[in-house]
DNA sequence: AAATAAATTTAGATAAATCTAAATTTATTT
DNA sequence: AAATAAATTTAGATTTATCTAAATTTATTT
């Protein structure tokens, strides 16, 4: 069985590589998991013995086959948890994480099979990330950041880039949570700010970085 | 904040003292936890400079108020995940127990808290044990153990006090779950074993050790 | 193409939790 | 009260995961 700290490189190893592409970098991972460069490179030549990635000294890694499937494992766990957290126990999309990040670790296969069972194979976690099934399968989805809507445009919120929980926090003063529906008033050219109605007429100015971090589906006009 | 081994030693120590009573000896915590003599010699060691335990060299150990207040926290966590597992996830009681060894250790006030409030602030667990409150106290109920019944007693099962799983299956394949109803039809006394009716009228005879391991609630004649 | 900077690895330590085997203390027999 | 047995502690190692400082390799400047 990994122990909770190989489970945690794997996992960090598998979202570097989604959202760089290529090998990780050792200073990446450590970056990541705040702990020295040095542990890192002692961890990476572990998981290269138990075959969960492919390393080449000073050049990264990559998860292998049996990594990606523990990888992908553990994010179904993960986001099943931060989605039993928030819908059955109400606690906000600001929390869920660092909660999760414990629950992860238990081991139990019926555990999480009943738990999915339990919310509804739900397709989708509180910040609108996709939750693999049992088969390690993604749901994919039609989604644009809202930076990248017009005037006149609706929407609706269906997910965020950005996790950080003084974000959310923020997002949920501006009532702009997972489906909140939204049209855009205005939008500046000069520095890409936009102001946006949502439901109940209240207007909101998002900064450029905000609206980058917003993801959206748009409607049919 | 207290590793998961340490909270163990803890949680064995109460437990320990609650069936024994007066100071727990290296050996029995070295039986209950798997672990050498010496290992446990070791641990206790840094469990007194935690001021969690009072330890006297070759007399054993009992718990400081800091050690109780924590090892009852740890029981109310092991028996709220426990009512989870088998009320929301419909998980087996005799499962139950090895999956909340490891929820138990998750850190996270606003999660029991909100967890309790989730389960309704449950007062027993599926094994029937009680669920100490928020500020830690537990609830008395009037039990006995069915070999203590007469024939023609009638009483309902409200908890076990052997917890292995073999024993909880075997209740289950007589429909002695927790508030079964039962009538005793026939008592040995050369050997104390039971003969007893249950719901819908089906008959099950049970060992002198089976009955010492039932606790049920007497109904009123 | 050197020189310099940045990234990575190696060397040497440390802390937590565990083990077996040997020594010591306490309990039980004779 | 000795002798013996049982329980407990100490000594000496091991494994996992971490660190800092030094050495090495790779990348970027001049
Ligand atoms: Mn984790
Ligand atoms: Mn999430
Ligand atoms: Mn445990
Ligand atoms: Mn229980």
């Amino acid at each position: 069985m990994a122990s909770q700290t190989v489970e945690n490189y794997i996992k960090a190893i598998f979202q570097l590589t989604e959202r760089e592409g290529g090998s990780v970098s050792t200073s990446a991972i450590s970056q990541q998991l705040a702990t020295s460069a040095a542990s890192v490179t002692d961890m990476l030549k572990k998981l290269a013995e138990q075959k969960l990635i492919a390393y080449v000294k000073y050049r990264g890694v990559h998860l292998t086959p049996g990594g990606k499937s523990m990888a992908v494992e553990m994010i179904r766990k993960h986001r099943l948890w931060e989605t039993f957290l928030h819908d059955k126990l109400a606690i906000g999309w600001d929390a869920v994480h660092e909660i999760a990040e414990q629950l992860e670790h238990v081991q139990s296969a019926t555990l999480i099979d009943q738990l999915d069972a339990f919310l509804g194979y739900p397709k989708f976690d509180p910040h609108g990330d996709p939750i693999p099934d049992a088969n390690g399968k993604f749901t994919l989805r039609n989604q644009v950041l809202l930076n990248t809507l017009q005037e006149g445009d609706q929407a609706q919120v269906v997910g965020v880039r950005e996790h950080d929980a003084d974000f959310l926090k923020y997002l949920d003063s501006r009532a702009l949570h997972i489906n909140a529906s939204l049209l855009i008033k205005e939008k500046q050219s000069y520095d890409g700010s936009v102001r946006v109605e949502t439901a109940g007429g209240a207007e909101t100015l998002l900064s450029s970085k905000a609206a980058q971090n917003i993801y959206v589906k748009k409607n049919l006009n």
